[in-house]
DNA sequence: GCTACTCTTGAATAGTAATCAAGAGATTTC
DNA sequence: GAAATCTCTTGATTACTATTCAAGAGTAGC
């Protein structure tokens, strides 16, 4: 095969491993999805996965990445949008991976790739936190602060996401942002 | 064997196997501990723990169980403590336990016995919260949100223990709930 | 001593992620 | 055009897991 075609082909079929992955796993869970079931999903041989990804940590993380991808893409231009419409945007975007929150944490101490990509989004996260609450008036400490917990906030939140509808979600963040930037309700 | 004897030694080799069970899922972690290790800690079969539990699920639910209560009798009397004290207490308590976080939140989606004893911390808290709140002038509505908000800023900070020091930690929830009262820093 | 009950154990089952050796398929290279 | 090479696939296998099962100790009441 020549280079380009080889990789063009490879992606694709890695492509639907993720794909085949994602579904799964967000609808199943990361522990009960088997490899097996991937595997069969995306149209190969359970041990055919090896061979795009090294285990199955990694491919959770690819899953992430992608994601990671797309949710940042979807966020609104910091410079016009509102804090507020800044952290629903974040909010909206993780709601639908919220059911990987605990597995990605669990497995990160175990996989640096995972750990990596989770970090990544951390960053990526805490950056625009960071300027939003500046532009409300906090100072630079302040700010680092305050983006911290509201990361932490956000994580816990979507720990349990069994009952809890996406508005009410939406309610408690916003309410407690509002609290952290002037201290009245939002 | 008559049943008080039975009951006796039944017990004490429950608890010789809740020793073990915590001490492995603390040090390794829940999913990097086995059965067979688990018993081989309490000296017993690794078979012979399913008389007493009825799987693994149960048996984390179990090592819970006993921390909720040694934690919630270590809490300062609500009457005399100061919000900050019984928030850094409820802190304290849960730092021990931060290992488990992420497996507690998995597993509750499988097991009703381990979603039924974190259920129940999440309530004990909460009202210890609520209560705190409102002495400190927020109103029933604002104190159910503010309990609520502190409870997941609590769980999504201990997502991350690996670096975090305890100190910072403290720090971190303090100043937010300082904000949420009074929206000055604590 | 018999019986019933509590508990233990070695062996077995079914499932998992991951590995390995053997081999297709297509393409470059000679 | 044949051979060699690289990419990919696959069936069988390994080592590990939680859990179950059948059979058997040990002890106490009768």
């Amino acid at each position: 095969m020549p280079a380009t075609r080889t990789h063009l082909t490879r992606d694709l079929k890695r492509r639907e491993i993720v794909d085949s992955a994602e579904e799964l796993f967000l609808a199943d869970g990361y522990e009960k999805t088997s490899m097996a079931a991937v595997a069969r999903g995306a149209g190969v041989a359970s041990n055919a996965i090896y061979w795009y990804f090294p285990g199955k940590d990694d491919l959770l993380a690819a899953v992430l990445e992608r994601r990671l991808e797309q949710a940042i893409a979807a966020l609104p231009d910091p410079s016009e949008a509102s804090m507020e419409e800044q952290v629903l945007a974040v909010l909206a975007q993780l709601d639908q991976v919220a059911r990987l929150t605990a597995a990605v944490h669990e497995r990160s101490r175990q996989s640096e790739a995972v750990a990596s990509v989770h970090e990544s989004f951390h960053g990526q996260i805490d950056g625009l936190l960071r300027r939003a609450f500046r532009d409300r008036g906090l100072d630079e400490a302040e700010s680092a602060i305050a983006s911290e917990a509201t990361m932490a906030l956000v994580e816990g939140v979507h720990l349990h996401d069994q009952k809890r509808d996406t508005a009410a979600r939406d309610r408690l963040v916003l309410w407690t942002i509002g609290r952290i930037v002037d201290g009245s309700p939002a």
